[in-house]
DNA sequence: ATGGTGGTCTTACCA
């Protein structure tokens, strides 16, 4: 068994215990992780190299930042899109177990029709570009992340209070649905699933323990991998743990041939 | 109850 994994971490400097203990109790062969809101220069390699795993990242500092966490050697490492210039790290793609995985962390948007939200419909609109190219090259393919976008009203807590919000607006939705058309699927709709399943919970309003949240943190798959998954799931415990990131780590099992 | 919490070279900003 394969398991590849997604955790919007909010800060790899405060989150770092809860990664290390996560990957070895999941038994975690890869991790993308977004947010990790720190400077290459201090991304804490020896502490996974000393582990055993292999690294590679895309950090700036206080803002963004993508990395990968792997068991297996990467290759392939790509930071950044053709024709697409950004100094906002939020991309990182690279081959890994015979498996091309993009690691995204998509746009928060502020606010439906503000400069940033504008932003995020642009950079959605470049990403699909991409992985079309990804695609060509490889048909085994993993695009996962925090999309910042709840794909349906399954995936959030009440649709009638977020209608037309960022996060759930029709634009986004069709900016997704649109990454879904070039051949991929939402792996967690692969399998029945809870109600009221989310990923992330805001920290305010005592978000996680209402349980009003929302499903944006996601792993899509190609045909050729979806054919290969077994199963799409996502832990909540972590974020019952102390001085928690406000997103639940999601992952699936993959078997690999 | 139009707020609340959390992270960041913080006193503003992003989420």
């Amino acid at each position: 068994m394969f398991k590849l994994a997604s955790w919007n971490v909010n800060s790899l400097t405060i989150r770092l215990e809860h990664v290390l203990t996560w990957l070895e109790t999941m038994d975690i062969d890869v991790l993308a992780l977004q947010e990790t809101k720190m400077i290459d220069e201090k991304f804490p390699l020896a502490t996974f190299a000393e582990r055993g795993y292999h690294v590679v990242y895309s950090g700036q500092k206080t803002y963004n930042g993508v990395a990968v966490i792997s068991r297996h050697p990467i290759t392939d490492v790509m930071t950044d899109i053709p024709d697409f210039s950004d100094p906002q790290r939020r991309i990182l793609a690279v081959t890994v177990g015979g498996v091309r995985l993009v690691n995204l962390y998509v746009p928060n948007g502020a606010s439906v029709g503000s400069d940033k939200y504008e932003y995020k419909l642009n950079w959605l609109d470049k990403i699909k570009s991409f992985l079309d190219q990804q695609l060509i090259t490889y048909p085994e393919l993993a695009v996962v992340g925090d999309f910042n976008i709840a794909p349906d009203d399954r995936d959030v807590h009440d649709p009638v209070e977020w209608e037309g919000s960022v996060l759930v607006s029709p634009l986004e939705r069709q900016a997704f649905s649109n990454l879904l058309e070039l051949g991929l699927h939402d792996s967690y709709r692969l399998f029945t699933q809870e109600e009221g399943a989310f990923s992330w919970w805001d920290y305010r309003a005592a978000g996680f323990r209402r349980n009003r949240g929302l499903r944006i943190d996601l792993i899509l798959l190609s045909h050729q991998l979806h054919k290969k998954c077994t199963g799409s799931h996502i832990d909540k415990i972590p974020r019952k743990w102390e001085r928690p990131s406000d997103h639940a780590p999601v992952w699936v099992d993959l078997q690999l041939s």
